[in-house]
DNA sequence: AAGCATGATGGAATCGTTTCCATGAACATG
DNA sequence: CATGTTCATGGAAACGATTCCATCATGCTT
């Protein structure tokens, strides 16, 4: 026996119903035809359970159908939910989505937006890394991009959760309970959350500390780093905000460590939610993000040609748990 | 200005260096021809920035390049951790990778194969949902499968983590510990541990009691619903396995919001390492999963055609935290 | 009835690549 | 010098779909 026997093709469909190629391409497509050749090809590729090779489809087309996502790192839950939101999305157009971690980096985003050019990808959703640099020449060749969670380039339609209020509302919270030696412990390239965090503060008639405000790049070490650090060197803070769940994760695991108790020597709010915020020990306050709606709507946007809107920005919420107290 | 120009092919690469296609299809694929043309090839391929499309090399070769990606659910640490391996295995053979998510439903698992079959997608690693029937039409097809995390079929290679080794040093240690009623929350597929689990219980001369072993569907709600029956109807339990993160997520959950104690009412025990089982309250103790290994080999496996071994297995590890205590 | 519009249909071109095969040159061997 | 061998090379076929265009039949209008 023989396995992997040659696939049927739109030239057997045609054959065995007595037409042309052309007509049963017309027909699968929803072109016109008369109702009885209609039926006859249906069947017929129906019968020989014919499936149309995207490959054959795609070339003629000169771009492969399906859509390519590219996120910093698929381990983190904010991204991991993000992508369950393509691809629910996708799933319901039936589109493939083809994947790819740029840890953050925009020099492996660059090859891999070069990956996706090379596969004739002319969808992306993407996390974009850097400036938006790295994104010009794709966008010269024509790619019709999304962006998701940060929004680097007003070029580039985006869709992000709304960093300002959400920022804006903690700080409102933190500083109501008492404090004022805040903390920000941020993820480089969060500007904007950074700059709704200062203007909140002065806003509020508190002094901002530009120590106070921390960077740390997108790995769990760095995180870990600036987390330990900023607890160290800032005995006097009373609270802290950090720009992301893994953020959130280093200074919870670093105050252990160094003996610091939340909410009793500072408390702590967490950008994004998590299920295992509710599991820690104090079950964190933090600040939800729709993850999932960000992923959908992205790839919403980018499935739909058509009428492109410039920003979608989503709400945030804060939900109030235990890792907040009054100022000691 | 024209955006979007036309891109750059082989014909024009032919042209520009006065040479015919088929030898700049060779050079570039690492074909013979003389030292000179090789060289002015290759320099006029430079300096027009060709890129050869994927599409019409993969017409040519009857399969897009590439590998399918199947898990049940993204947002699980561990299928993340899992993919994250595959990705980086991949990214190394600068191949793309299409994932789906199949909600551990044959159904839809069979859906997401069509598509990769559409695709032309002839290199697959799954997290197979059901019993392996689904996958008898791909094999078929001559798809090049490898599965992940499960073995359902013996004529699949596939990578694993050691299950049984796993759950035997898990129940001999909770056994050690003075426990005899000891439950395992499984979910639906994992008869191999839960196999493991009663093998090892009788070979220590502990009673099974086949009431104690509880299964749950993939999903947050039916982790919970099982693990919140379990812990109301068995009062007399002083021990939790639980066959994975979501389940053992769901145990805390359930016990805090019944006022059950762990370790000092019931001890806990989770199959799967993940970063917030040492925040949680208590830290959990875990028996981890070389989640990224299973992944990166099986991307191994599925790209190196050649010899195909019939499974590997990958040693697990008991990591002692604190949501485990004497029989009380 | 002639002319015209409409609609169904199939042949052929096309997309960009790889690969088969023929050609011709260069070289070695007798 | 004749013949055989090796090698570089380019033309053309092939992959499987979509789509342009020409053809032909039908039905309507005048």
């Amino acid at each position: 026996m023989n396995m992997a026997q040659r696939r049927t093709t739109i030239k057997d469909v045609a054959e065995a119903a007595g037409v042309g190629v052309a007509t049963v391409s017309r027909v699968l497509s929803g072109g016109s035809a008369s109702a009885e050749t209609r039926e006859r090809v249906l069947a017929t590729a129906a019968r020989l359970d014919y499936r149309p090779s995207a490959l054959g489809r795609n070339l003629r087309q000169q771009r492969s159908g399906g859509i390519g996502l590219l996120v910093p790192d698929i381990t983190d839950s904010f991204y991991a939910r993000l992508t369950d939101g393509v691809l629910s999305c996708a799933r319901s157009y039936g589109e493939p989505v083809t994947i790819g971690v740029t840890g953050d980096d925009p020099e492996q985003e660059a090859e891999l937006i070069g990956t996706l050019i090379e596969q004739s990808m002319d969808r992306v959703i993407a996390v974009p890394s850097g400036d938006g640099e790295t994104w010009a020449p794709a966008l010269r060749a024509g790619l019709n991009v999304v962006f998701a969670d940060r929004q680097v380039r007003d070029d580039v339609p985006g869709v992000v959760a709304d960093d300002r209020a959400g920022v804006r509302t903690a700080v409102e919270y933190l500083v109501g309970l008492g404090h004022k030696k805040i903390a920000f412990l941020a993820r480089h390239g969060q500007s904007q959350r950074v700059a709704a965090f200062t203007d909140t503060l002065t806003s509020m008639g508190v002094p901002v500390d530009p120590e106070l405000v921390v960077h740390a790049r997108a790995s769990r070490d760095s995180a870990y780093a600036a987390a330990a650090g900023l607890l160290q060197h800032r005995a006097d803070l009373t609270a802290v905000l950090t720009g992301g769940n893994m953020l959130g994760e280093a200074t919870v695991l670093a105050a252990r460590e160094l003996h610091v108790r939340i909410p009793r020597d500072v408390s702590l709010v967490m950008f994004d939610d998590v299920p295992w915020a509710e599991l820690c020990s104090p079950p964190l306050t933090v600040i939800a993000q729709p993850a999932q709606d960000v992923g959908y709507r992205a790839a919403e946007l980018v499935l739909r040609q058509g009428r492109r809107p410039r920003t979608v920005t989503l709400p945030t919420e804060l939900i109030v748990r235990a890792s907040c107290g009054p100022r000691r």
